[in-house]
DNA sequence: TCAGTTAGTGAGTGATCACTTACTTACTTT
DNA sequence: AAAGTAAGTAAGTGATCACTCACTAACTGA
């Protein structure tokens, strides 16, 4: 286990290296900026996300970070540059064991499965939301950008999804989680619930997220574990069953 | 429920005259067509959901279609009002009363709930899969562009919910749906693992939807209507429920 | 027959695009 | 204090953008 993470690290860094040199970017000393450097991003990010990224001119980001176009182009060799500058590093902290393992940390206590579950998409429902802009823009231009598309599949889906289905194996083994249905299936699901919750209030809450967040939550873990099905399709079920 | 469903139209019909009016598009006649027209409008699809609204030129799509560019401002007046020409029909389509019976249709069959949401899955499954293009696009642009989005919410997905929400209080109360979640939840949740897997299928099938299609519907139907616990979880739910 | 309409186009239009050049300014190093 | 280096920019560059104009060709109805 712990080799396997190691190569996707390396697989990682090995990748984001190849990437920074074909773009020339500098992806390694993103703590130390501008203050400039930082408007730019800023605003950069801002009107990604809003208008997208071929919907956004350097001019706009140069007017709305108030300085010259010239200084864009002077730290992010191009406009994708620092389309990558905005993505690669966000999409390298989740792809980190670090950020994985606040989900096993959840899922290794010893509570019902409800609780654990409600505490999940409690943490991932409110980080996502934290970075609501930054995740929206990856999602929407990895259509866009085969590089991105490949780095999100790869690199990130592959890693949540071989860290998740270890647990949901050992939560299978010992019929917590039924063994009926394949691993993928249940994590794309479950995850399908957040993500359905996530568009909603932020596409059309007074529809589709009406209530307060702490309740939606738990109605989500709710759904994801006992389904929505009433008593008497229950019976119908228990009586399959048997 | 007659008048509601003719007042939606009235309101789809207003809306789409103001909008064909200030974009100087003619939604109306969309059957008779010339071959070039056609062809624009395949180029046009082609490129705009491929490489998004923005990142496709009108040269790019008058070479595609073997025009020259001119012909295209002839029929459209401008690029938007050829994106909306390809949109609008399309989601005119889906905010139709047709469109929502065929849904109807199926649930108003006297059978388990599970045979119901396995054939609801498998109906809007197959039809959103044969136009993933253009489904795509409108999800996509109506992020950059707020009359579609206004649209997709306040015509087409309005419409769904409430046609959807009656059928399911009538479930709730012959006790086939559970009573203790609000049913905005509930057909999130449901629409949700759809959607999840339409994203999967078209994303990365080798790691989130692995199994044959008719596989996956069945598993979604029944995580959707029981849930991903376990034996051993669903013991604690019934004590917790008595 | 001929005026009117529609489909279609080649050759442009100014505006804007991402990006470059040549330069100044300010700070650091020796 | 001299030399080097990084930050920053005004003023461009050619290419491409969405869109227009003036025109031809073909068809339609009176």
């Amino acid at each position: 286990m712990m080799e396997k993470k190691e190569s996707n690290i390396t697989d990682w860094d090995k990748w984001t290296k190849l990437i920074s040199e074909e773009y020339g970017v500098n992806l390694d000393k993103t703590d130390q900026e501008t203050e400039k450097q930082k408007r730019i991003l800023e605003a950069a990010l801002h009107f990604f996300a809003e208008k997208g990224y071929s919907g956004t001119s350097t001019s706009m980001i140069a007017e709305r970070a108030q300085v010259a176009e010239a200084t864009i182009f002077k730290h992010y060799k191009s406009k994708k540059g620092l389309l990558l500058r905005l993505v690669i590093p966000a999409l390298g902290k989740v792809a980190t064991p670090y950020l994985i393992r606040s989900v096993l940390n959840i899922i290794d206590q010893d509570k019902p499965l409800y609780q654990l579950a409600q505490e999940i998409y409690a943490d991932r429902v409110h980080k996502i939301e934290a970075n609501w802009d930054k995740v929206r823009l990856i999602l929407v231009e990895s259509l866009f950008h085969p590089e991105l598309r490949e780095a999100l599949k790869n690199h990130v889906l592959k890693a949540i999804y071989e860290v998740m289905s270890e647990r949901i194996e050992e939560l299978k083994a010992a019929g917590r989680i039924r063994q009926d249905i394949p691993t993928h299936a249940l994590i794309r699901s479950f995850m399908s619930i957040a993500l359905g919750y996530l568009i909603a209030r932020n596409f059309a809450p007074e529809i589709m997220a009406q209530g307060k967040e702490e309740e939606e939550l738990a109605w989500m873990a709710e759904i994801a574990l006992y389904g929505v099905a009433g008593p008497a399709e229950k019976e119908l079920w228990r009586e399959k069953e048997e």
